[in-house]
DNA sequence: ATGGCCAATTTTATTGGA
């Protein structure tokens, strides 16, 4: 089974690369964020045409998530199911077959002491919270844009980065509290080396200018799922190119 | 050194992103 995460950064604008990556990737699961439409401005008969089912969480203008799926999606929750936090779109969680999968767009936080970064350790506490509930002996995998560093080989210059939103130490131990709970962190499975990037910012062309990005799109898995997966991989192609989003999407396969 | 771009809406500016 191939799960795939993808901060797309506007579904509509994204929608004729979504398309075509759907089409030649072909992953069973795809979980994305930053949809920023309603439920009913979601291109749904695109979405069905490239052979996909869609249970989406939307919001107007910002945030927004949604889980795309080949097989059948069941049990669908949107949100936390907690009334200070779920006007925001930022979760939804679902079963594909023996999976059980989270997608979540956190909380960016603006900079390291805003009333945006209070909020933001605020809903990594809920978070903790939801996924306790999960019976870890399940197959479980939390992916989505975290918007955290684990560490500093997820960061292209740690030094300017010291500290500051999305790399400060109040945050990593926010995401810590989450992997506590018997997560892991799969792509480090695989991959110990650092230079590995999920986004990169428009504005500096980090992306195009040598590989100045964050890694901050993350697979999180309970130990039967990170057992069976044998890989996770950026799909740097697909951040190439015309009109591409900030982020690229991050791919486990389970076997 | 700073800021650059991109998308949506409130649209010929503003807000937010990370």
């Amino acid at each position: 089974m191939l799960i795939a995460t993808w901060n797309v950064n506007s579904v509509r604008a994204r929608l004729p690369r979504l398309v075509s990556w759907l089409e030649e990737r072909r992953p069973d699961v795809v979980l994305l964020q930053e949809l920023k439409c309603t439920d009913d401005q979601f291109p749904y008969a695109e979405i069905e045409a490239a052979g996909y089912n869609a249970e989406v969480f939307g919001q107007k203008s910002y945030n927004g998530v949604a889980v795309l799926a080949r097989h059948p999606i069941e049990d669908v929750v949107r949100g936390f199911g907690d009334e200070r936090f779920d006007d925001e779109a930022r979760v939804i969680s679902a079963a594909v077959q023996d999976t059980l999968v989270v997608g979540l767009y956190a909380v960016n936080g603006q900079s390291v002491g805003a009333e945006r970064y209070d909020f933001k350790l605020s809903w990594f506490e809920r978070l903790r919270e939801f996924l306790a509930a999960y019976d870890m002996t399940e197959k479980v995998v939390v992916t989505g844009d975290f918007n955290i560093t684990f560490d500093d080989r997820d960061i292209y210059d740690p030094e300017k980065w010291r500290e500051r939103i999305l790399c400060s130490t109040p945050e990593r131990e926010a995401l810590a509290a989450v992997m506590d709970l018997g997560f892991h962190d799969a792509l480090r499975r695989h991959h110990e080396e650092g230079d590995i990037y999920t986004w990169w910012d428009y504005r500096t062309r980090g992306f195009e200018r040598g590989n100045r990005g964050l890694r901050i799109d993350h697979f999180l898995m309970s130990e039967p799922a990170v057992e069976a997966c044998t890989d996770v991989t950026v799909d740097l192609d697909a951040r190439r190119g015309p009109k591409p989003s900030d982020h690229a999407p991050v791919m486990a396969t389970l076997g």
